[in-house]
Formats: C-alpha cells, structure tokens, sequence
DNA sequence: TAACTTGTACTAGCTTCGTAGTACAACTAC
DNA sequence: GTAGTTGTACTACGAAGCTAGTACAAGTTA
C-alpha cells in the first residue's frame, strides 16, 4: 500500500503523511475509500499504531480523512468540495514564500526559477 | 549587523547561515570584506561563541567564507570564481525537486506553480 | 447485552538536535 | 618570546521530537 524507509532522515510519521496526501492527489485513493486500519497499517509497515493513528488524527485536522470509530478511516469528501479554492491558493503562496526565500539565499533570483521550471514543463511534455 | 529571533521555530544556527548567505547573494556583503569575529558577533546576537563559530566553518566547508586564525573570517573570493555554473545549476535542481515534490503532495501541479510565479514576477516588475 | 472491532489517551524511553561552557591551538604584532 | 588576538575541539546539559507499550473509550454486530 504504502512503503517507508525507517533509515531515511524523514521521520516516519511524515513519510506516510506525504505518502497519503499523495495518494489522494494523483487519485490512486479515492473519495470515500477506505484506509487499512491503524493496526493494519502499522503491523504492514512495521511501526506502532499510535504512529498511524496520529497521522490519520492529524490528516483528519486538515479535512483530508474522516474517521469513524469501530468502522475506519476514509478518504474525505468533504475536504475536496469544501475547502475554498482560496485557501488553497494560499498554502500555494506560502509554500512558494518559503521556497523564493530559500533561493534567495543560495543567490538565485524568481527568473532563475522561472527558466529551470519552464525548462521541466518543455520535458514534461515531450 | 543580522538580526536572529530566538521564539522561532528555525535554530539560531540555521538562520544565521541564511542571513550570511542571503546578505552575500544580494552584495550587502562584498568579495573579499571581513565578518565580525565570532566573540564580537557572538556577543551582539545574544547567543554562544561555538554557534556563531560553528556557521563560520560550515560556511567555509561550502567555500563561501575563509577563515584565517588570529585575523579573522572574510568573503572566499574563491567560491564566486571558481564555483563551476554545472554545481550552482545542480543546487537549483535539487531545490525545485523537492519544491515540486512537496507541492505534488499538495496537490498542486508544475502548470499551478509556474502560474503562481509568473504572476509574482508581473508584481515585482511594477 | 456481550464480544469484537475500531480509533484514542496517556506515559515512558530513547534518540537527536541545539546551545552553552571551558579549555586549547594557531597566528599576529609588538 | 610574550601578550593578545583569532578560530577550534571537546564535553555536557537541556529540550524537543519520535516512537513504542499499554490501557481505555466509542462504536458495530450478532
């Protein structure tokens, strides 16, 4: 389902978050469907189930997950009607504020970014 | 000189760096000039002589400053000449990676983020 | 109701990270 | 050579972060 190497810098618990929100982004988890459940999970990637369970109490905070006790966790709908395009844009900003800044300092300007994007989008493509 | 806030998240350490860094890319800090002593700076940013002393070194490592004991620490002439474009292009490659990376989990595509940053560069312009 | 499933709270141990203190080594200048 | 700079090594403490263990609570199903 989903795998995570325990030598990588990233703690665990972040690794399946990304993991999960990916999932759902390129569709491979879709509305509605429902998540192994916590012991499942962490007996498959070999971690404690509190470690899932934050996680999914976590992805649940953000409306990405629903939970329901005795039942399971599943893939929010609410969050992908609800959630105003406005807010989303912002995440977009601040991630991008975040990023600019750290350019920035290695000495690289937007324009700098800007070609090695567009340069990406040209592969992309073909 | 630079400016830390001990309340955020970021250690000392790490901003500091980033100032240097950034005071350097934007020519605040010139080729060749010389850094306040680790003593002297130490003392000004409220903050231990080895945090100060440890950013100094790992800058060194990275060939942005040069240290010489009992003168003092200065602008590496070195790093702007001799640092090959292939290297500095490879840094930026490896910072959009993760950038898009993050942003992918998000959500966001290549085609979002580049739009978020054309219009930033329409802004900055007027 | 009783058994079973689900997620959750609380706690504790371990590790890593960040910073500070102190003592040391290299170098300069008189 | 000696005093006074400079950066550096080593150590240790405190705090935060991460994960695991165990016990609990809420819900479902028969």
């Amino acid at each position: 389902m989903f795998s995570l190497s325990p030598s990588h810098p990233m703690p665990l618990y972040a690794q399946l978050t990304r993991a999960i929100r990916f999932a759902i982004a390129t569709g491979r988890l879709q509305v509605g469907q429902q998540l192994p459940t916590v012991r499942q999970l962490a007996v498959e990637l070999r971690v404690n189930a509190n470690t899932v369970a934050k996680v999914y109490a976590e992805l649940e905070r953000s409306g990405v997950l629903e939970t329901r006790r005795g039942v399971g966790t599943f893939v929010s709908a609410r969050h992908f009607a609800a959630v105003h395009p406005d807010e989303h844009e912002k995440h977009l900003t601040e991630l991008v504020d975040r990023f600019l800044e750290e350019a920035g300092a290695m000495g690289f300007s937007l324009d700098d970014v800007l070609d090695q994007l567009q340069s990406r989008r040209k592969k992309e493509t073909t």
